[in-house]
DNA sequence: ACAATAAAAGATATGTTTGTCTTTTATTAT
DNA sequence: ATAATAAAAGACAAACATATCTTTTATTGT
């Protein structure tokens, strides 16, 4: 799995909640749990996660719940980087603790461009594509 | 992290067995730990694995150790395979059950070149060639 | 003020990965 | 045969990821 399953989630999650705010509406965990197929309590946990990194807003009380403000400036990256850190696209794929530029492991030029490619992939992705995507034929959040 | 720990440690073992197969050597598990800095009774765990999965082959009592009798024929996706699984070049990026060519996400397009270029780059790179690469300058085992 | 709603927070549980330790089995050399 | 060696196997433990449940806090509408 290129991402943790948290992660998965995350986006999403997010991609519902842009969805929901697309309509000027708010939405509540159950109802993204629902959405997207995860269980309640954990996307709680998750969506909590995301507030306090602020890639999504919160309302406590009635007509409360999560929503985003600007899904066009936000892209998959951030919520990759929030929940599962930069190592991805950094840490070496042999495990090497001092791999870099400078020093590096047989691989590291070869997973270089394959690194990157999915770096700009997730960077160049604001989640109202997937908003889009998700909202057209064929596809599905869970 | 693109591999798991356990992955990582399986691929630098078995670079440092084929190493010293090439020399007509063979490695124990003490050895193999201290060489490529992973802790030892779990390195004996994994290598055990890799000699069930028929990575490597192994012998008992004194003069014993693992050994590798084909480095060139075997490839650093077997490896893989063996101890993570396919799943890295399989299942869909966003985690849903149900993506595929016939029904995909909105990712699926885009990462699908990228998740084959790994699947490539794994295909085509033989240990010897990480031996090579580790035996040359500047290169490490841990 | 009060009741209802919904997120935040905390405690607890389960599962998987990673890591350690001990015992057993097979092999070798003497 | 015996002792030494080294992998195989099994039991156990810690850390982390994933998941559940309960209590608290903030907000809203009445």
């Amino acid at each position: 799995m290129i991402l943790s399953k948290t992660c998965e989630y995350a986006i999403r999650a997010t991609v519902y909640v842009a969805l929901k705010s697309s309509r000027g509406e708010k939405a509540g965990i159950i109802e993204v749990a629902r959405a997207i197929g995860s269980p309640m309590h954990f996307t709680g946990k998750i969506l909590q996660t995301l507030v306090r990194k602020k890639i999504l807003s919160s309302a406590k009380g009635p007509t409360g719940g999560f929503y985003l403000e600007n899904g066009d400036r936000l892209f998959l990256i951030d919520i990759v980087r929030a929940i599962d850190g930069n190592g991805l696209f950094t840490s070496c794929v042999l495990g090497l603790e001092r791999c870099s530029a400078v020093q590096p492991c047989p691989m590291h030029e070869q997973v270089k461009p394959i690194r990157d490619m999915l770096h700009d992939e997730f960077s160049r992705t604001p989640v109202t594509e997937l908003v889009s995507g998700f909202g057209a034929n064929g596809y599905f959040l869970k």
